[in-house]
DNA sequence: ACTTGGAGCGAAAACGTTTACGAGTCAACT
DNA sequence: AGTTGACTCGTAAACGTTTTCGCTCCAAGT
């Protein structure tokens, strides 16, 4: 394993000059600068971590914090590694790397992210699963680490972040179910923090509004985000007086589970109940009948994250010069036959 | 943003006395001893990372390396997620710290791979989706970075792996299929050069010797380890001449294409051809009719790796003094009705 | 009383970089 | 001819730790 002292010894310089070379500062002559990368290339030279972020207070790369293990309300798809890749497409143009920082599942998310940050191990953050009140960003700002967060959150006041459009699904879906015959229309919530609940409730309420619809509040169930919470929320439904003629469900698993339940009862998806879910999960072709959803392009939405991170780091902020960026992600409908037009 | 510069300060202590407080050396007072741990738990004080790995020349920190992106050749999240949780139980044991690596798309992953161990910001690598030759292995065997790897190879002559038992099950599967009555049975495998195809095809071959069954090429397909890929196959057998009356599958999203080509000519899963999948897709059981596959924990499955890769680290000899460790993973079997008894 | 030895601590070097500063050379200008 | 400035490059300090070495102090042994 070389080092920049032995390369400096090798081509007969200062190691200054070496590094001046390597880092491309003006200050050295162009023809030592190509010995320079040529020898380095050759003895396979690579720059130590350690030693450049202990001189620099920088480490070149970004970390991205989820939660590790089986946590059903994560999703089901690969949605993280769709994800990543966007993110490196940004990050490789600036050098820098990203680093997937997974939380352990008995560990405080919070308490986790203190450490990864107290250790200076990365530059910025990228958090996910935003909770609705979330100590991990007055934490970040407070270290004054510069981080975007993958959703919204009522912490905090001014911070960059991007999420999912879940207003606007959940008004298109309203939309389409009411001009479908729909007025009792059930809403399965995620039953913990997480913040899409409540954003969704929002928009809800107001395609509800829009139309007309008074809110009834027994119509709103919040359940475990997996296929056991749709499971439970359309036992739920099918004991209804009267009986919902349709449900929204923002977590794709819940589908799954509701799907289960209605053929048990020997009831048909589409038939009995309308069915739209809000993101597209991986098996939605081959469920039948095919299931009304939203889809979205992961890469894509990578890409603009790693863009909004990057504008929020000081080093950056002249080749992205937005500053604190709020981005809504919009979706596109998928339309399947889920939900038809309701019978008479 | 404190250091250890300004807790010895605050303590009127020298920096040499304080590391050696922190770091648990013998040649410290008690009583100064829980000063020192008491005041740096108070001035929020954590070690500088690069500081310490710069003098160290150790990090504390394991890299595990993926593929990011969309690459239907590795495996989905869920399967990742659950085994990071695994891995994190052994590690935190040690106050290591999983980082993980996704390396992107378009890079040569031994290139990537390369990189990372070249900057010396992990202790030991854990590689995935391990190639049938995987110049990775070499590379890290010569750079003398210890390592485990998720899946054998034939690079390399004597490191540490461990893999899944592709050919258990596909004793297991063939062996149930036989006894089911079927004698024509084709075998889905990856088209790429992940390693499991082969082991797989061993398997397959060594099960059909057992049963005094000849080996007829033409009914192994080496397909995209897709949806796609399972869509393709299928139709293929199905224009076979005499058609096959059994398929197994390596790759659970073949299964899912599998369902849908069946589907779309009218015939049913498990009635006008049985299948059987290597591991249990996330959607197994509602899949109609249900599929049979195998399972296994992954928990458990990464705490295994866990350990195995400790037992690779010199740092770690004396507390897991295995050596070098190869393992082969046992799944079980969930018994579906996508194979039942051939009809006469 | 003198040596021995251990316990506890401080001083300083070392890890591999980057960068501020200064020194040297040489051409161009006054 | 002397001054200026641009262009290269070397020197050395600094980043935050850990660890070796040696020093002091004091108790215990001779």
């Amino acid at each position: 394993m070389i080092g920049i002292r032995r390369l400096a010894e090798h081509l007969g310089l200062s190691i200054g000059t070496v590094s001046r070379a390597l880092n491309n500062r003006p200050d050295v002559n162009p023809e030592t600068r190509k010995r320079v990368l040529e020898a380095a290339d050759e003895l396979g030279y690579v720059p130590n971590q350690s030693g450049q972020s202990l001189r620099k207070g920088t480490t070149n790369s970004i970390g991205f914090m989820i939660q590790s293990g089986f946590d059903p309300s994560s999703n089901s798809d690969n949605f993280f590694l769709g994800v990543f890749d966007g993110v490196q497409i940004v990050l490789r143009r600036h050098n820098l790397d990203l680093t997937v920082l997974p939380c352990p599942l008995d560990e405080d998310p919070a308490q986790y992210l203190q450490r990864m940050v107290a250790r200076r191990g990365v530059d910025a953050m990228i958090i996910s699963a935003t909770r609705r009140v979330d100590a991990r960003i007055d934490m970040l700002i407070k270290a004054r680490m510069p981080f975007i967060a993958l959703g919204r959150s009522t912490s905090g006041s001014n911070y960059p972040w991007i999420d999912l459009d879940f207003e606007g699904v959940a008004n298109v879906a309203i939309d389409r179910l009411v001009a479908r015959g729909h007025r009792r229309i059930a809403l399965g919530l995620p039953s913990n923090d997480i913040n899409l609940g409540y954003v969704f409730l929002d928009g809800y309420k107001s395609a509800l509004k829009r139309h007309k619809l008074s809110f009834d509040p027994s119509l709103v169930a919040r359940v475990a985000t997996s296929e056991q919470g749709g499971y439970q929320l359309t036992h739920q439904i099918l004991a209804m007086q009267p009986r919902p003629s349709a449900v929204l469900l923002v977590y794709e698993m819940m589908a799954i589970g509701a799907y289960r339940r209605l053929n048990e009862a020997g009831l048909l998806p589409g038939k009995d109940l309308a069915i739209v879910t809000f993101r597209e999960p991986p098996m939605a072709r081959f469920l039948s009948p095919s299931l009304t959803c939203f889809r979205m392009s992961l890469r894509d939405f990578g890409v603009s994250l790693g863009e909004s991170l990057l504008a929020a780091m000081p080093d950056f902020a002249s080749t992205y010069p937005n500053g604190i960026v709020n981005k809504i992600w919009p979706l596109e409908l998928v339309s399947g036959e889920s939900d038809p037009f309701m019978p008479k």
